[in-house]
RNA sequence: GGACGCGUAGCUCAGCUGGUUAGAGCACCGCCUUCACACGGCGGGGGUCGGAGGUUCGAGUCCUCUCGCGUCCACCA
């Protein structure tokens, strides 16, 4: 036992009145002047841990579902840096792509028109929401493909800004000095660069073939950016005529029997296999289509025969190709009917002509009531159409039906149509470490699903063009045969605004001049290269060694067939390797009703309100008790079940530290003066809550970590603290207090750290009043410190001396009796192990029940006897 | 149609490889006022763990079936 006297340290800062107001605004500047989250880039990729940072849509606002993840990252970002890793945690911003593109037409009412010419002089305009009313009727400004481009940067950097606000207010630890955005130089370079790369190997590839189309967008959609919606719609039976009599097929899509090439039927269908190889002919158009077998025609649909159309739905895409059947195809890029008459229907002669005549122009919808019409004049619908929902493929950011019509495209590889490819890409989803782990159903469902490549080309505007052009033959019609590739030095290039190399701007769209591409990638195309974006692949090879592959890719389990599948074919491709070794998929936040919280429900949380009515890190604690991959209901009740713990940490640790009388003297870090059993059996807990905390961690389970720290936090404060309250001020000796004082010390000091990644501004400011540096850079607690400190403590003198001062507490406060009235006796029978530890804790129990004796003993039946004293003029009143 | 997840107190959820009497917080009820904390403290009531079988000395936990909710996927004529 130690004799000396504590050394004394400099004087503590510790606040009379603590609070959490301005917490916030104060270390978000002191981290950003120390540069505390600033990355390392000396250290080498072992000592490194990267995060591929999910960039959010830059097209509207924040919710509280960015909030949710975004801190759930934090959480592991700021572990591992008091693990003494270097954080590569950079932030992008998602600018690219369609949202941005609708965003700026409606916020600035204009509209792109490729077309048009540059205009250098052309001004921002004045938002509509700024407009009068007069000025709102104005027709919508129509402007130039780079003029459109210039307003999209500009409304997106105006966004980011109040982005970065909201991030830092939440306290995320990222870099701030390593921003990227997806539209950006950079970016638009790497995206490039890659599909350049990808084109070298064969990787993409470009084709004439059927695609989904939006009729709205005029633009193609790609597999992984479907939805399913269930609509309104009919079956209608339709007579063909065979020379055996009518054959019946029922379809809900009559408007498209001028397309039909085929009917089809199973090849064990015993009904149609007298009429497979011969030929029937159409209602209304008379054109004759031959009739096939195939496995994929139901037997148990409708009639169990089916016309195939150039191409109402994606089995007849399937069914045009494996028949080899001939292309008819009467939908056009704006989703109405040709205007001009097919020649297969010209050779069904004059009625077919008229037939058809009466649908040219019109909607697929006005198309398929005329129809109708049509065909039930000429007494060729059997019955009327039989009214049904069903399935109907939109795309998830339109609002019609997608058409399918044939066009010249742009494609990755994705396994889609490479079995070998496929499997390489499950394989490499085998060895990506899934937190929590049964999120890789998803992705193996949705790759086992593909059923083609990736189209990665968009008839758009706002995007990373194709670095590309095309000869333009004698006949005037660009060569796709041959494209011209940009160099990779020239990159970034935008072919609609620079020439390839020889050639000059007169020669574009002439004859033996050239034409640019000009589509511009999928959203995703990019996005799927965001390691590469933030580690610097191909820009700055020394940080790319350091960071890629990274560790942990944070994410939304929605986009786990777009986002991280797609990420993961591009490294796969580019780098033979996984793009990084962790994912963490987050759940959603749900309102009260369990629905998903989103914009278009309008059951939005604005953020920014919440975090200044509770504090970041009340707000953080409510996201941080989300567990990975589980959907979790927005609850304000745990945010100020949050904020209520903030303040006790401010609270318990004024306490720890203002022990002493403000002369110094009794503050101490000397570990050896922890003699006491009841501090050293805290110490010996708490050495166990460290290491559950840390395999939490390290199995990315953020949710866990906080919830047993902050039930040991609890018991900490109502029963050690209690426990312990006298003896530290003295009640015992010096000796007995500076053992107290040690304990609480150290004892704080862990807590504050194992706190840290989830309430980093309240446990920053507790450290601030008596430690050097940042909470956030110290080293992660070290269970076999507190081992040593702890000595032979054991856990038990802790719990059962909290159990003995419950049963007086519930004694006092069942009497009506405040809790400082005094005891007579506290009589404990209990088994010898027990009775050990109370009696090892006996005068800390007595202590802080005001009791005049306690006593233990052994006995069979655990019993705790309090008797109260008769008035209030006991011991120590 | 296939797959995954979830059903534990009024609410939100812990309960990990099966082991005394199923836990926490919120809400509710009662009590205590200020020497860390009234933005507080102490205590209390409240659950046949969705249902039915089974394995086991022992099941909230494992197996089978079943019901409900959510989500993902699917060639939806």
């Amino acid at each position: 036992m130690s004799t000396a006297a504590p050394t004394p340290r400099p004087a503590w800062s510790v606040p009379e009145k603590p609070g959490l107001e301005g917490l916030e605004e104060r270390w978000g500047r002191v981290w950003e002047d120390d540069g505390t989250y600033r990355f390392d880039r000396r250290a080498e990729r072992d000592d490194v841990y990267s995060i591929d940072t999910p960039p959010p849509t830059v097209s509207g606002s924040l919710h509280v579902g960015h909030v949710f993840s975004y801190t759930h990252t934090d959480t592991i970002a700021r572990y591992q840096r008091m693990r003494g890793k270097a954080v590569f945690y950079p932030m992008g911003w998602d600018d690219n792509g369609l949202p941005t593109e609708r965003r700026v037409q409606n916020y600035y009412d204009v509209l792109c028109d490729p077309s048009l010419p540059y205009d250098p002089s052309f001004a921002v305009p004045e938002p509509v929401s700024e407009r009068s009313k007069d000025e709102r009727k104005a027709p919508k400004v129509q402007i130039s493909r780079r003029n459109f481009v210039e307003l999209c940067n500009h409304l997106t950097a105006e966004d980011e800004v109040a982005f970065e606000e909201l991030w830092r207010h939440l306290g995320l630890s990222v870099d701030w000095s390593m921003t990227y955005a997806t539209i950006d130089e950079r970016s638009q370079r790497v995206a490039q660069r890659a599909f350049l790369r990808n084109l070298q190997r064969d990787e993409a590839y470009q084709a004439e073939a059927p695609v989904l189309w939006d009729v709205d967008f005029r633009c193609a959609v790609a597999q992984a950016e479907l939805e399913d919606r269930e609509q309104p719609g009919a079956y209608h039976r339709i007579a063909f005529h065979g020379p055996g009599g009518d054959v019946f097929i029922e379809t809900t899509r009559p408007e498209l029997l001028a397309a039909c090439v085929a009917l089809v039927a199973h090849p064990t269908d015993e009904r149609y296999q007298p009429l497979f190889g011969t030929t029937v002919r159409s209602p209304l158009f008379d054109v004759e289509v031959e009739v096939k077998a195939h496995e994929l025609a139901d037997p148990e649909k409708g009639s169990g025969i089916a016309m195939i159309c150039t191409f109402g739905d994606l089995t007849d895409v399937i069914w045009w190709r494996e028949l080899q059947l001939p292309t008819r195809s009467i939908v056009a890029e704006n989703g109405r009917i040709a205007s001009d008459t097919p020649d297969w229907i010209t050779a069904g002669g004059e009625a077919a002509v008229a037939a058809f005549a009466q649908l040219a122009g019109t909607s697929v919808k006005q198309a398929q009531a005329k129809t109708v019409e049509l065909l039930a004049e000429s007494g060729e619908l059997e019955g009327g159409p039989k009214p049904i929902t069903h399935p109907v493929k939109f795309f998830e950011k339109g609002d019609r039906p997608l058409e399918i019509i044939t066009s010249r495209q742009w494609y990755l590889r994705n396994g889609g149509r490479d079995l070998d490819l496929r499997a390489a890409l499950l394989q490499r989803g085998h060895e990506l470490h899934w937190h929590p782990p049964h999120m890789r159903v998803r992705y193996e469902n949705w790759v086992n699903g593909l059923n083609g490549d990736w189209l990665v080309s968009r008839q758009r505007f706002f995007g990373v063009p194709f670095p590309i052009w095309y000869p333009v033959g004698p006949d005037g019609l660009a060569d796709h045969a041959h494209p011209i590739l940009a160099a990779e030095v020239d990159l970034p290039v935008d072919p609609s605004a620079e020439v390839p190399p020889g050639h000059d701007e007169s020669q574009r769209g002439q004859p033996g001049g050239f034409v640019g591409d000009p589509d511009v990638m999928d959203t995703w195309a990019t996005s799927s290269l965001t390691p590469q974006i933030a580690t610097g692949w191909g820009e700055d090879d020394d940080l790319f060694a350091r960071t890629f592959p990274m560790d942990l890719r944070p994410q939304a389990h929605e986009i786990i067939r777009t986002w991280l599948f797609s990420t993961a074919v591009r490294s796969h491709l580019e780098h033979d390797s996984l793009p990084w070794r962790n994912t963490s998929i987050s759940g959603w936040v749900l309102d009260p009703d369990r629905k998903k919280m989103s914009k278009s429900k309008g059951n939005v949380e604005t953020p920014m309100d919440r975090l200044e009515q509770y504090g970041a890190d009340a707000v953080r604690y409510w996201a941080a008790n989300g567990r990975p991959g589980t959907d979790t209901a927005f609850d304000e009740g745990q945010m100020k079940v949050g904020r209520r713990l903030a303040i006790k940490l401010l609270n318990a640790s004024r306490f720890a530290l203002g022990l002493g009388g403000g002369d110094g003297a009794a503050r101490t870090t000397d570990l050896s003066l922890v003699t006491e059993p009841l501090d050293r059996a805290m110490l010996a807990r708490l050495a166990e809550l460290v290491d559950d905390a840390t395999t939490a961690f390290d199995a990315y389970d953020y949710a866990r970590a906080l919830e047993r720290t902050e039930s040991f936090f609890w018991a900490y404060c109502d029963q050690y603290l209690e426990l312990v309250k006298g003896r530290a001020y003295g009640a015992r000796g010096d000796e007995a207090a500076w053992s107290a004082q040690a304990a609480l010390q150290l004892s704080l000091s862990t807590m504050l750290r194992l706190f840290a990644p989830f309430l980093p501004f309240v446990t920053e400011e507790v450290w601030s009043w008596w430690q050097d540096g940042s909470v956030h850079t110290a080293p992660w607690p070290d269970a076999s410190g507190l081992r040593d400190a702890a000595a032979d403590g054991d856990p038990l003198v802790f719990e059962v001396a909290a159990a003995a001062l419950g049963e007086a507490r519930k004694a006092k406060t069942e009497a009506k009796r405040t809790l400082k009235w005094p005891v007579d006796a506290i009589v404990v029978i209990d088994r010898e192990p027990r009775v050990r530890a109370l009696r090892a804790g006996l005068d800390d129990v007595r202590e802080s029940a005001n009791a005049a004796s306690v006593t233990a003993e052994v006995g069979e039946v655990a019993t705790i006897t309090v008797t109260l004293a008769e008035a209030p003029d006991g011991p120590d009143v």
